[in-house]
DNA sequence: TATAGTAATAGTAACTATTACTATTAATTA
DNA sequence: TAATTAATAGTAATAGTTACTATTACTATA
């Protein structure tokens, strides 16, 4: 695989940031560093560096988002202001018994867990 | 709310099939029933439904599906052949230490297995 | 260092899922 | 029954993403 200017780019700003952001974002982004750069070039790369294992996707509901963290981990939604961020992997999430009840084998396991972050946890609403 | 035949009609398919279908197999489905139901309806419908509890909206990657389970529960997807079923929901599944750590509280969990399921289990791949 | 071959790009068009709009129809209430 | 309101069908619009195409940039080799 070829390393043009714009792939880098747009690799850095999905690893500098940790907020995950949208394709629309990173495009917004890249645009403040390469003016002319395109929106399809944008979704191009992103589709190859995930394919390549350099970054991560997560959705958010409807919303695709963008993660530098390849380190398999867990992600946290505050429902009060949004901010979603990433939790770490820990181990025997889904217990044997479940395992066993469905006579499934696991790959992957994908956790979002929403609730409130540290910022709007001591309010009670 | 009014209880118009099509919210019925589309309530009843939702609530009758484990295939957590996406809003055009639901719409297809519908016109079965009621041929000229226009697909605005089934959205509408199914937004409203949401809302008020009635059945539930699974983010299956970028698709999203419903499912007439409402009770608390996960899901697990086959990379082999694309089944998703439920599985029932169980305790501690992200444990006080991780609470802890983030100094986050917990309003709901969203877990999507990825693995074989029971049918392509057996063999190695 | 020219050239051939390939990969990647910018810009635009197309596509898909969903939502908004509007005139009409159906249900509910007085 | 008439008035009011909710819901609908059908269509247009929107947003996010992907496909297409002519051009540009990179790489390897002669």
């Amino acid at each position: 695989m070829r390393y043009s200017i714009q792939r880098k780019v747009i690799k850095d700003i999905v690893k500098s940031t940790k907020i995950h952001p949208s394709a629309d974002w990173i495009y917004n982004k890249a645009k403040e560093i390469m003016p002319n750069i395109s929106l399809g070039t944008v979704y191009r790369n992103l589709k190859r560096l995930e394919n390549n294992g350099e970054i991560s996707t997560i959705f958010d509901d409807q919303i695709v988002r963008y993660d530098g963290n390849t380190k398999s981990h867990h992600h946290f939604k505050c429902t009060k202001c949004g901010e979603l961020i990433d939790i770490n992997n820990y181990k025997n999430i889904v217990p044997k018994k479940i395992l066993d009840k469905y006579k499934i084998k696991i790959e992957e396991v994908n956790l979002m867990i929403l609730g409130k972050c540290q910022k709007h946890n001591k309010t009670n609403e």
